[in-house]
DNA sequence: CCTGTAATACTACAGATGTCGTTGGCGGCT
DNA sequence: AGCCGCCAACGACATCTGTAGTATTACAGG
């Protein structure tokens, strides 16, 4: 299956998502309960909401019963890499490294976390 | 001038930007020319366009004559930072080191690039 | 002073998103 | 059999975005 793209996802489309991808197969009872912590909708809001994004082929379901129990259809590493080189493109003319530093320089950078990314270059470029 | 936030703005709206980041003042007809290269709009879509991003707060006018001359009220890094937290919150859960990693690891990534981002490290936090 | 001309203002419309209310069906309980 | 509650289906409506046509205005020339 060629060329999908999920990009240009929205932060409640995405927070449907995160409860999918932790959460495995959910019902929409279920993705509601998840999202509520941090949103307050109606529960017909979010089955709207699953079906528009099932309409985008994002995700998925199936029947159970009487109800809908659905899945993402796109891991969370792939959404993480594509909205990731969308933001590159746009915002930094596809400069990674760049798009790098001003990470490196993000206030909530943390000393540890440097030293994280010294590993993984490490892991990456042995030297 | 508290809180601002730039976010969550779409390609069409970053290229405008984008123009007006690199070009400084410009008219909406310069604008116009600037985006032609990559969009193929009419002339009065940039008009509307750019108005409706001053009603956003990310651009402002002045007028010379009968033309409006618009420019960036936000400067292209804040944009940068806001849309890279933005994307760190909603699809890494706050992880910066896991963003950069799947940075690293993406294949755009040259193999000088990461020399380049060892140097920046190593500015951050000289061993 | 009248008329091009060029630039802004206004209006419109389709599609996406956020948000529901309402309706209708299907099982289960009594 | 009949009623109740839970669910999905449908329809609605406001706002934002992409996209542009049309109306209006105001200078620059003649």
């Amino acid at each position: 299956m060629p060329g999908r793209e999920p990009t240009q996802l929205s932060g409640l489309q995405l927070a449907l998502l995160r409860a999918l991808w932790q959460g495995g197969e959910l019902s929409v009872t279920e993705v509601h309960a998840a999202v509520s912590t941090e949103r307050d909708l109606a529960p017909t809001t979010v089955g709207t909401l699953l079906k528009r994004l099932e309409r985008r082929g994002v995700v998925a379901h199936r029947i159970e019963g009487r109800q809908f129990i659905y899945s993402a259809t796109v891991t969370e590493e792939e959404s993480q890499r594509s909205m990731l080189r969308e933001v590159n493109e746009r915002l930094f003319a596809g400069d990674l490294p760049e798009m790098v530093n001003q990470l490196l320089r993000s206030r909530d950078f943390q000393a540890g976390d440097l030293d994280r990314v010294r590993r993984m270059l490490d892991e990456l470029e042995p030297d």
